[in-house]
DNA sequence: TCCTTATTATAAGTATCCTAACTATATTTG
DNA sequence: CAAATATAGTTAGGATACTTATAATAAGGA
């Protein structure tokens, strides 16, 4: 509680680094606080429920999927390496949440289904998620919520090209 | 490379989660994807320097400031906890990039200051990495980031008053 | 058909970050 | 002044996620 905001940038910034914008880092730096904030909260949330904002997010992306997914459509969707993934699946396997299943025609690879008791789980845990991201996001009015989509929308794309 | 953007709405939100918001959640979602994706970004610049986000975070917190900071108000910046700091300081230390002095006063307490190895490994990736931002919120014009930095601090208001 | 290359998932090792418990020192309270 | 409480930093153990390497399967070309 040092701070009112803890993202401070240096007031000699410009003088120091030429060839940037303060404005850009101070962007960046609230964008990465921000989120991290965020996130810190969705963690506390799944707390009582025994998962971790990433198990969280591989129970919602399989709950909304109409079809078993591949560990590897999961990795891309959560942008972590299909190594992260085996590991979160061992997690929740143990846990009788998701079932590994054979492919049919492609032997290399696995579909993983959610259980009865991983659909309940998800089922319980969803509407806490998702009732306290709209009274946070009631901060922003609508018109500012879609500009912020749009511009978030943006940059991932410039830092999705940016990566290789 | 499955979808344009990795960020879905289940096209029944609204019916499945009455007291939600997709609007919301599509805020939040695109704000803790968009920020991994820049904090992954930001890891690839640092690599060659041997340094992780939070290590570089800490020795440019070190560096802005003008004297020495105790390990608790390094943990209060970064939003991290003191055990964390201490595992940081660790690998720093031992690089021989900060070093750890008594507090005069209080014994409890420790002073963490900048080597001059430290000081210039700072001097040399900050520019690097500054520059990046610039690049990247090019993206989005001079007023599109002054607003993002509004709504991204009024979120963060209500997230650090929603905690505890 | 056989060989090369690509792709899948996993295993091993490393680093980060958390929580909880612990030690030492300070501060407050009766 | 003594006891209880609070604070600073560390330690230990666990979860997550990365990189690199490996085994199995699939696909394509000579």
């Amino acid at each position: 509680m040092a701070n009112q905001f803890s993202v401070q940038i240096a007031p000699n910034f410009s003088e120091r680094y030429p060839d940037s914008s303060a404005t850009a880092t101070e962007c960046a730096m609230n964008l990465v606080f921000t989120a991290d904030l965020m996130v810190k909260r969705i963690s506390e949330l799944l707390k009582p429920f025994g998962l971790s904002p990433s198990s969280g997010l591989v129970l919602s992306l399989l709950a909304d999927s109409e079809r078993p997914l591949p560990p590897n459509e999961i990795a891309d969707h959560l942008i972590i390496t299909r190594a992260t993934v085996t590991g979160l699946l061992d997690s929740l396997e143990q846990r009788g949440y998701v079932q590994r299943q054979p492919h049919h025609s492609d032997r290399r690879m696995l579909l993983i289904e959610l259980t009865d008791t991983g659909r309940q789980v998800a089922r319980d845990f969803r509407p806490v998620v998702h009732q306290h991201q709209k009274v946070w996001l009631q901060a922003l009015s609508e018109r500012e919520q879609q500009q912020l989509i749009g511009s978030l929308q943006r940059l991932q794309v410039t830092l999705l090209d940016s990566g290789e």
